[in-house]
DNA sequence: CAGAAAATAGCACGGTCGTACTATTATTCT
DNA sequence: AGAATAATAGTACGACCGTGCTATTTTCTG
């Protein structure tokens, strides 16, 4: 249970096996240059969205051939796939991991907040394509969509994890509702790529912060000292 | 300066001039045939989004030839704008106005949301392009991504006036921040949107009229009988 | 240093896209 | 009515798309 809440990535576990066992051989190359292509497609994802990503654009980006690029994932869908893991990967190193340091309660929500607030900051310029391609995949099932939704499932499931822990060790009001928290934080983000991203209107990441500090306040937040 | 604040329309005023003057000759014909292209443009672009609408589907819509709707335009982009015109007008007819009769202060703030929230809730199936356009036309300069950004700044002024007035009624604390007000507003908006739409999280309605109840409780909103 | 296998390139196909340009048909005005 | 003009259709073009197929080159292995 501790186990499960200290990682996110149960659902991408068995993603790349790097372990080169004896009679199975493992070449370096492809990897190597099929993460570069990764890394790009991300770097396009994010601008121009997924459902953007040219496989001949980005075979220019990466100086290679069309059917070079497209070799490496068989489909755009699954390049698209990759992509999604890619950004997931990332958002767990600096966003989750960072705060699952913080100690259990009110001290690591306000750590995911703070760190989330420092990856969307970034992202006003680079785009998140966790908003972007909700948007894109709103009514296009298939594995894409499933992808996508997983994963920002599986981290606002995070989220929310860490204010029930919060509630229970006192730090919130004894009757808050913690998904209640959890869909106006989110909201305080998604005000804020929007406000920022798009509209360009200044002092949104501050109006951002005061929104999260605000509900702190009204969920009644408060660090009991040596609780937890 | 009330006029003002009365409508909306400003910027798109002069839209459609109806009115046949005596040596401007205005063929019935033809108006007819394009609104009845934008409707169904309109229609594909909640869905698909406004990058996702193309002439040929849209004429395979309308049955028409692909010429026969480009003749209309002239470009893709100029459809686009129509229709994002036609979306803005509907929103002023189903969100805006009818709040509009609603007494100024906090009743009228209440009606713009409860207004705003039934369209949304519609949308939870149909999409909202003022929405998917914000992520579609993020970083993509020209005169779409204006008559877009535009449109959402003219609602959200209306709101955040809303709100002033609200305020100058003492329906709200005098240390309220407007601004800040509407943000949190928008937020809730937005997560009700992605996590009912994109998520299909159950009870997303719910928590958005919860937030809404939770802000206004924070600004310290009461209706003083008689103020106002 | 071979030979095997993987990685990459080249090329072609059918499809859709936006948009000129030119007929043809409908509609409106005198 | 017919003349004028607007509305629609037809066709074609170049561009890009994803992807299948077949070389060719690079990389690894024994």
């Amino acid at each position: 249970m501790t186990s499960a809440s200290r990682s996110l990535l149960a659902h991408t576990a068995a993603a790349s096996p790097t372990g080169r066992t004896a009679h199975v051989r493992v070449l370096h190359k492809g990897q190597q240059t099929k993460h570069a292509i990764i890394e790009s497609a991300l770097h396009l994802a994010t601008q121009i969205g997924l459902e953007g990503l040219s496989i001949g654009a980005l075979a220019e980006a990466t100086h290679m051939s069309k059917s070079g690029v497209f070799a490496h994932f068989g489909s755009r869908e699954e390049l698209q796939i990759s992509v999604i893991r890619e950004y997931f990967g990332r958002f767990e190193q600096e966003v989750f991991y960072p705060a699952m340091q913080a100690p259990k309660g009110l001290p690591r929500v306000q750590a995911l907040f703070a760190n989330w607030m420092k990856l969307v900051a970034v992202e006003i310029q680079s785009g998140c394509i966790f908003i972007s391609g909700a948007v894109e995949f709103d009514d296009r099932p298939g594995p894409v969509r499933d992808a996508l939704a997983n994963s920002v499932q599986t981290w606002l499931a995070a989220l929310y994890r860490a204010v029930v822990l919060a509630k229970e060790c006192g730090h919130l009001h004894a009757d808050a509702d913690e998904q209640q928290m959890a869909f106006e934080i989110h909201g305080l983000i998604l005000a804020l790529h929007y406000e920022a991203r798009f509209l360009k209107t200044p002092g949104s990441i501050e109006r951002a912060h005061k929104g999260f500090h605000n509900i702190l306040t009204r969920y009644g937040a408060f660090s009991a000292p040596g609780t937890c």
